[in-house]
DNA sequence: CTAGGGTTAG
């Protein structure tokens, strides 16, 4: 309950007034701390119980989760399994949430099999929650498995679904699926709809997205948000119709957010408008001055077109804003390990295999055709430097440690906490090609599925 | 009277 109202003083003050807190007391004690971002203070009391139940443990987990501290949260599952407590239905929707947060595929299945071992029924919310963990961790193979294998299933899992086949970039199937939803008298609702939206979105259908749009004030009665309008702008950005773009962001009803500047400044990134690109930016830092992506995107777009000046103006900016670039970082899990690679990263035990397998991927893309995308490096650097910079991104050291540490032919999954960039995207294009391998890679909002030479986004992001 | 505390989609 103070969880949910965010009041940890309220909360604190009253629960120093009981004279002697029980199991209860103190479990929803850990959820209030963890609920409020206090999720130190949280563990502190979790350890000090004296019992510690499954629903103590589960407030555990699920704080850890929550505020996405997934590797705590999966440490303390396995800890739980350790000391033999029973494991119910709310830790594994937890424990699933955390696998999804992180992409950990190999522990999601793992998970997956768990339940099947100890023959937990799967209900909505874990079914929902299986769901959602396939398809933030690229395998929408087995979330539709889980799907359509599910007797019940509510408005939570079928937007689960549609939602994950968008960000797969499957977006025909994403509106397949919400028609069937209508026909099985399924209420959409808000969230849904992002999915639909994005869905057209990603299937390039424009027309049909913006009827979907319509129909929902008109249809469901559902009042379109920031996040719609975001997904139309999107929509319209793909298809190369900027003006469309534009005039949708004039006539909205509620002030243009961040988001919707940023769906046309990707758009402009795409389509090279600088004037539009620029005038994008102002809109985003007019909101938020310290707004990193912002500034990247506009650097991209300049250097896409050699205005060195516009990028050293771009850094000038960043310098005087004392806003730095987020580093970029690629994650591959192995043998249940996870694996971290930064940008220029030497730190890896077996680094010295990784420069090699560098050296024999750029020979053979070379080869094949392919030419560096020196464009996008944030600054004015030498050319040949800059091809060097370009090597050390944090996908191709994961990439090429997949290619040595995996077994042929297995795929390649590679979380990235920014957006690729275009040249990677390219890069890794070749690469599924050449090397004759499948590579996954899941970045800040969206799937890629590398496979002989192209890509599901359609080389659009 | 013996509950109450934990979980899913953007």
């Amino acid at each position: 309950m103070y969880a949910e109202f965010a009041l940890p003083d309220a909360a604190r003050r009253v629960y120093s007034e009981l004279c002697c807190p029980d199991v209860v007391a103190q479990t929803a004690m850990v959820g209030a701390l963890a609920g409020s971002g206090e999720v130190n203070l949280a563990r502190d009391l979790f350890d000090g119980m004296p019992q510690r139940d499954p629903i103590a443990w589960n407030a555990m987990i699920a704080g850890y989760s929550q505020v996405g501290r997934s590797k705590e949260a999966l440490e303390l599952f396995s800890l739980m399994q350790v000391e033999g407590v029973r494991v119910g239905e709310a830790t594994i929707v937890s424990v699933l949430t955390a696998c999804a947060h992180l992409g950990a595929l190999a522990q999601g299945k793992w998970v997956h099999g768990y339940i099947q071992k100890n023959k937990i029924r799967i209900t909505v919310t874990l079914g929902t929650a299986l769901i959602d963990m396939y398809s933030k961790c690229g395998d929408m193979r087995r979330a539709m498995e889980v799907f359509w294998s599910m007797g019940e299933k509510n408005v939570y899992t079928w937007s689960s679904a549609m939602s994950g086949l968008a960000m797969n970039g499957a977006g025909k199937e994403c509106l397949e699926l919400f028609e069937l939803m209508k026909q099985e008298h399924v209420q959409p609702n808000w969230v849904t709809f992002i999915s639909v939206l994005r869905g057209c979105s990603v299937a390039g259908l424009v027309d049909k997205g913006r009827e979907y749009f319509d129909s929902m004030r008109d249809e469901y009665g559902i009042e379109p948000w920031y996040e719609h309008y975001g997904c139309i702008i999107d929509l319209y950005g793909r298809a190369g119709r900027l003006d469309d773009a534009v005039n949708f962001i004039n006539a909205m009803p509620i002030k243009p957010h961040v988001g919707a500047w940023g769906a046309l400044l990707n758009a402009c990134r795409i389509y090279k408008n600088i004037k539009l690109g620029e005038f994008a930016t102002r809109k985003i830092l007019e909101l938020e001055s310290k707004n990193d992506g912002a500034y990247v995107l506009l650097s991209n777009i300049y250097a896409d077109s050699r205005n060195w000046k516009g990028v050293s103006s771009v850094r000038e900016s960043m310098k005087a804003e004392g806003v730095s670039k987020e580093p970029g970082c690629s994650v591959i899990e192995l043998g249940g390990k996870v694996h971290e690679f930064f940008v220029g990263d030497r730190s890896h035990p077996r680094y010295k295999e990784i420069e090699l397998m560098l050296g024999e991927m750029s020979r053979r893309l070379r080869l094949a055709g392919y030419v560096a995308r020196t464009n996008e490096v944030l600054f004015d650097i030498e050319e040949e430097e800059k091809e060097d910079a370009l090597c050390w991104h944090s996908e191709k050291l994961a990439i090429a440690f997949g290619l040595i540490a995996l077994g042929e032919g297995v795929t390649i999954r590679i979380v990235k906490n920014l957006r690729v960039c275009l040249d990677c995207h390219d890069a890794t294009k070749f690469i599924s090609k050449v090397f004759e391998r499948e590579i996954v890679v899941r970045d800040r909002n969206r799937f890629h599925h590398f496979k002989d030479g192209a890509c599901s986004c359609m080389d659009y992001w």
